[in-house]
DNA sequence: GAGTTTGAAACT
DNA sequence: CAGTTTCAAACTC
C-alpha cells in the first residue's frame, strides 16, 4: 500500500479510501471493511509487490504469467504495468462487489469525470446510475466482460439492496436489453447521457461508438487514450476488462471483438431477457464462470446483500452477469485459444525445428508447451522480419533449416491466427498497453534480433526474443532436446547442437558458434550468450577471435573446389580434395576415430597434419605425403562413395560417413552448416571418404590444400552448396583459402570431374540441401559461393 | 546416463 | 612458440 508504486497504480484506491464515501461505506457495514480489507492487501501485495503473477485473478494472473514468461521475460515494463492495472482492476472489482464502496469508488471516479449532482438519495439512484455507467463501461467495452459483469452483479446487488435504486437500474437494464440489438456504444451512450456526464465520458463514450471497434479493441494508441480516460473516470474494471481481452489473441479477439463491440448489448439483453426468467441460474453459471477470486467475492456479496429486491436483483445480476458472463466466456475461451495457439506457435518451433517445418505451419490449435512460450512471444507482425532469417549469411542459417523452418512456420502460424486479426482491429483490446505491448515488443525484439541476425549473419536465431534465452535453455535441458538433438545428429536431419557448459558457447569450444550460428532449442547449452539476444557480445567475441586468428571461423577443412583435381584423374577420384585447414595433431586415436577433426570432417590427414600413428581412412598423412598412394584412395573413394567399389578396409570408413553424411546432409540445408566445417567434411567423406588423402597431403600446407582440394575436391564436391560455402569461407580467410581457392578453381576445371564417380556420391549425400542433383556446378560456383561466405564473417 | 578419453582451443 | 590448462565432443561402459 504504502509503497510508491501503490500510489502510482493505484491512484484510484488511495481515492477511494481517502473519500468520505469509502469511509462511510466502511462504516456501514462491518463486513465490507474486511474484505476492503482484504482487498486492499491484495492489492497493494499484488499489484505493487510487483508482477502480475503475483496477483489475483488466477486467469488473469496465470494467464499472463504465462504468457509473458513464455514469451519473453516478463521483463517487459509494459507488462508490469499491464499487470498492476489489471491487479488494481480485480481488487476493485473485488471491493467494489464487496462493499458498494466500490461503486462509490467508481462514482468518485465518475465524480471526477463529471458526475452529476444527484439527488440526496440518489445515493441510491446514483448507484443505479452509475452502475449503468460501470456496466456502460465495463460491458460496454467489450472487453470489459468479464469483470463488469462480476462488478455489476455485485454492485447491483448490493447497491440495489436499496430497493428504490434498483428498480430504475432494473429498468434501464430491461430497457436496454429490450432495446436488444444496439451497439452498446449506444447504450453507454444513453446512460451517460441520461446521466449527465461530463463531455470526457461522453467524447469516451463516443469514440466507441464511433471507433469502438478501434478503441476498444487495440489499437494500442487508441486504447492509451482510452485508457487515459479510464483510468481517470472509469473504474479498475474497465481496465480490468480490457488488459483481459487484451490478452486474448487476436484471431480470436476478432470473434470475440465483435462479440463484444457489436453484440455486447445485444448479448446483455438476450440474456436478460432468459435470464430474466431464470436469474439464479445465470448467478450460478456466472459464478460457475467466474474465477475463484471473484466467486468469492459474489458469494460473500450475495451473502450479504439480498434484500427484497434481491429477485430483482438476480435478476438483473442475472442479465448483467450472464451478459457479463457469456462474454467472460467468450474471453475465457479466446484466452485459452490464445494460450493455445502460442502454445502451439511454439510447438511448432520446437517440432519444426525437429522436423521440418516449413510443411508444417502450423496451426493455431497446436497446444504449447512451456518452451513454446517463446514462440508465443513470436509475434505475428514479425513474420517478415522472421522470414528474413533464412537468409544466407552465416553458414549458420544451415542449422537453420531448422530454425528457419521453425521461425516461418511460426510466422505462419500467427498470421494465420493473430495477424489476421490484427487487422481487424483488435487487436486486442488488450489494455492499452498491456498485453499488447508486451507482446510487440518480444515480437519486436525476436524479429529485430532475427533481423540482425539475419542481415548480419544471415544467421537465424531461433531464439529471437528474450523468452528464447529461458526457453532455450529449459528445452535444451529438457531430455527431449536432448534426444531430439542426438537424434537429429545421429540422424542427420538436424544440424548438431552444442553442449556447452562452462564456455557460454562464446568460445571455439561450442561447435554453434564455431560454426557462426546461433545456439538453437537442440542445443543443450548452459548459460548460453550465443543467442540473438547476446548478439553485442556474440559479435564482439567473434572479433577477439577473429583477430587473433582471422581463420578461426573458416571452416576446418578447406575443400578444393569440386574441380580442383587437377592431379588428374587421381585427384578427382579422390574424395579428399579437402583438407584440414590446421591438421590434426592426433596421438591416441589414430586419426582413425572422431576426435581427429581430419577424420571428422571426412578428410585425409595432410602434411600439416602432425598427428602419431595416422591411420586416417580418408587418407594417411604418409600416404597423402606419399601422393602415390593414391590408387588406393581413389579407389576407396569410389568405392565408398559408390559403393559399388567397396574394398578395403574402407568400408568401416563408409559406414561412418553414411553416419556423418546425414549430418551433413542437415548442414547443407542451412547455410550456417556450411560454416561448419565438420559436417561438411563428413558427407563428403562419406562418399569420398577415402583415401585420397594420402595422395594429397602436400608438402606445404598451402600446397596440400590446393594439391588436395585439386585432388579431392571431387569428394567434397559432392555437395555443390557445401563446397561453395566452403570455398567462399576460405576466401573470407583469405590466408590459406584465397590461395587455395583460386589455384583451385582454376585448376580445378580439369580436376572438376563432375563425372566422376564421386560426384555421384556427393549428390546423394547432401541430401537435405538441396541439394539440388543438378548443383554440381563445379568451381563457378564456388567462386560465387564465397561472396556468400562473408556473410560468416560479416565484417570481412 | 555417467564417466572416461581425446584433442582442439584457450591460456600462460 | 611451447607448455599447460580448459573445454566439449566423442567414446565407452
Amino acid at each position: 500500500m504504502d509503497t510508491p508504486e501503490r500510489n502510482q497504480i493505484g491512484t484510484p484506491l488511495s481515492k477511494f479510501e481517502d473519500s468520505p464515501v469509502f469511509n462511510y461505506i466502511n462504516s456501514l457495514s462491518p463486513i465490507k471493511p474486511v474484505k476492503s480489507l482484504n482487498i486492499t492487501q491484495t492489492f497493494s501485495s499484488l499489484s505493487f509487490a510487483t508482477l502480475p503473477s503475483v496477483f489475483t485473478s488466477p486467469h488473469v494472473s496465470s494467464h499472463r504469467e504465462s504468457r509473458f514468461l513464455r514469451r519473453h521475460n516478463s521483463s517487459d515494463p509494459s507488462k508490469r504495468e499491464s499487470s498492476p492495472e489489471i491487479e488494481n482492476k480485480v481488487c476493485t472489482n473485488e471491493g467494489v462487489v464487496i462493499d458498494s464502496a466500490h461503486l462509490y469508488n467508481n462514482r468518485g471516479e465518475l465524480n471526477e469525470i463529471g458526475e452529476t449532482s444527484v439527488e440526496p438519495q440518489s445515493g441510491h439512484s446514483k448507484f443505479v446510475i452509475e452502475l449503468p455507467r460501470t456496466l456502460k463501461y465495463d460491458c460496454g467495452s467489450p472487453d470489459c466482460d468479464s469483470t463488469p459483469c462480476d462488478i455489476t452483479a455485485d454492485c447491483a446487488s448490493e447497491l440495489i439492496d436499496p430497493s428504490t435504486a434498483l428498480v430504475p437500474y432494473v429498468q434501464e437494464a430491461s430497457e436496454r436489453c429490450s432495446s436488444g440489438g444496439e451497439a452498446h456504444a449506444n447504450f453507454q451512450g444513453a446512460c451517460q447521457i441520461g446521466l449527465k456526464k461530463e463531455g470526457n465520458v461522453c467524447d469516451w463514450e463516443s469514440l466507441i461508438s464511433d471507433a469502438a471497434d478501434l478503441l476498444i479493441f487495440n489499437s494500442p494508441g487508441c486504447t492509451e487514450p482510452f485508457k487515459g480516460l479510464i483510468e481517470n473516470s472509469l473504474e479498475p474494471a474497465t481496465r480490468f476488462c480490457t488488459s483481459v481481452v487484451a490478452q486474448f489473441p487476436e484471431n480470436d479477439m476478432i470473434d470475440g471483438n465483435r462479440m463484444h463491440v457489436v453484440d455486447p448489448v445485444s448479448v446483455e439483453h438476450h440474456n436478460t431477457e432468459d435470464l430474466s426468467t431464470q436469474p439464479r441460474e445465470a448467478c450460478q453459471m456466472t459464478e460457475m464462470e467466474m474465477p475463484q477470486d471473484r466467486l468469492a467475492n459474489t458469494n460473500s456479496n450475495k451473502g450479504v446483500v439480498r434484500n427484497p429486491t434481491e429477485i430483482k436483483d438476480n435478476e438483473v445480476e442475472a442479465c448483467m452477469a450472464f451478459s457479463c458472463k457469456s462474454v467472460f466466456n467468450l474471453h475465457r475461451g479466446i484466452r485459452r485459444r490464445c494460450l493455445d495457439f502460442e502454445m502451439a506457435g511454439a510447438r511448432r518451433k520446437n517440432l519444426d525445428d525437429g522436423s521440418n517445418c516449413s510443411s508444417s505451419i502450423s496451426q493455431s490449435d497446436e497446444k504449447i508447451t512451456a518452451n513454446d512460450t517463446q514462440l508465443g512471444s513470436v509475434k505475428p507482425g514479425s513474420d517478415s522480419t522472421r522470414r528474413i532469417l533464412p537468409g544466407i549469411g552465416l553458414h549458420l542459417n544451415a542449422l537453420a533449416a531448422t530454425s528457419k523452418d521453425y521461425v516461418i512456420i511460426k510466422s505462419e502460424s500467427f498470421s494465420s491466427g493473430r495477424q489476421p486479426s490484427l487487422p481487424n482491429t483488435t487487436a486486442s483490446i488488450h489494455s492499452p498497453t498491456d498485453s499488447q505491448e508486451p507482446l510487440d515488443k518480444s515480437l519486436i525484439l525476436a524479429s529485430s534480433e532475427r533481423d540482425t541476425d539475419g542481415a548480419e549473419n544471415g544467421v537465424l536465431l531461433e531464439d529471437g526474443s528474450q523468452a528464447p534465452a529461458i526457453s532455450e535453455e529449459f528445452n535444451q535441458n529438457s531430455p527431449k532436446k536432448k534426444r531430439r538433438r542426438l537424434e537429429n545428429a545421429g540422424e542427420g536431419d538436424s544440424c548438431k547442437r552444442c553442449n556447452c557448459k562452462k564456455s557460454k558457447c562464446l568460445k571455439l569450444y561450442c561447435e554453434c558458434f564455431a560454426a557462426g550460428v546461433y545456439c538453437i532449442e537442440p542445443c543443450s547449452c548452459q548459460d548460453c550468450f550465443n543467442k540473438p539476444i547476446h548478439e553485442d557480445t556474440v559479435l564482439a567475441t567473434r572479433k577477439q577471435i577473429e583477430s587473433r586468428n582471422p581463420l578461426a571461423f573458416a571452416p576446418k577443412v578447406i575443400r578444393s573446389s569440386d574441380s580442383v583435381p587437377e592431379f588428374g584423374d587421381e585427384s578427382n577420384k579422390t574424395p579428399a580434395s579437402a583438407r584440414h585447414k590446421r591438421g590434426c595433431n592426433c596421438k591416441k586415436s589414430s586419426c582413425t576415430k572422431k576426435y581427429c577433426e581430419c577424420y571428422q570432417g571426412g578428410v585425409g590427414c595432410s602434411i600439416s597434419c602432425r598427428c602419431e600413428g595416422c591411420k586416417n581412412a580418408f587418407g594417411k598423412k604418409d600416404g597423402s605425403a606419399l601422393t602415390g598412394t593414391e590408387a588406393e584412395p581413389e579407389e576407396d573413394e569410389t568405392e565408398a562413395s559408390e559403393k559399388s567399389m567397396v574394398d578395403k578396409p574402407l568400408q568401416k570408413i563408409e559406414i561412418q560417413n553414411n553416419e556423418e553424411q546425414n549430418p551433413s546432409s542437415t548442414l547443407p540445408i542451412t547455410p550456417l552448416q556450411a560454416s561448419r566445417v565438420p559436417l561438411i567434411p563428413l558427407p563428403l567423406s562419406s562418399k569420398s571418404k577415402p583415401p585420397r588423402s594420402s595422395f594429397f597431403t602436400m608438402p606445404s600446407s598451402s600446397g596440400l590444400y590446393t594439391g588436395q582440394k585439386l585432388g579431392k575436391p571431387n569428394i567434397l564436391r559432392s555437395q555443390p552448396r557445401f563446397e561453395k560455402h566452403i570455398q567462399v569461407v576460405p576466401k573470407n580467410q583469405e590466408d590459406e583459402m584465397p590461395e587455395i581457392l583460386r589455384g583451385d578453381s582454376s585448376p580445378n576445371t580439369t580436376g572438376i570431374k563432375t563425372s566422376s564417380p564421386n560426384s555421384k556420391r556427393i549428390s546423394p549425400p547432401h541430401c537435405n540441401f538441396g541439394s539440388s542433383p543438378g548443383r554440381r556446378t563445379g568451381r563457378k560456383l564456388i567462386l560465387q559461393s564465397i561472396p556468400s561466405f562473408p556473410s560468416l564473417t560479416p565484417r570481412h
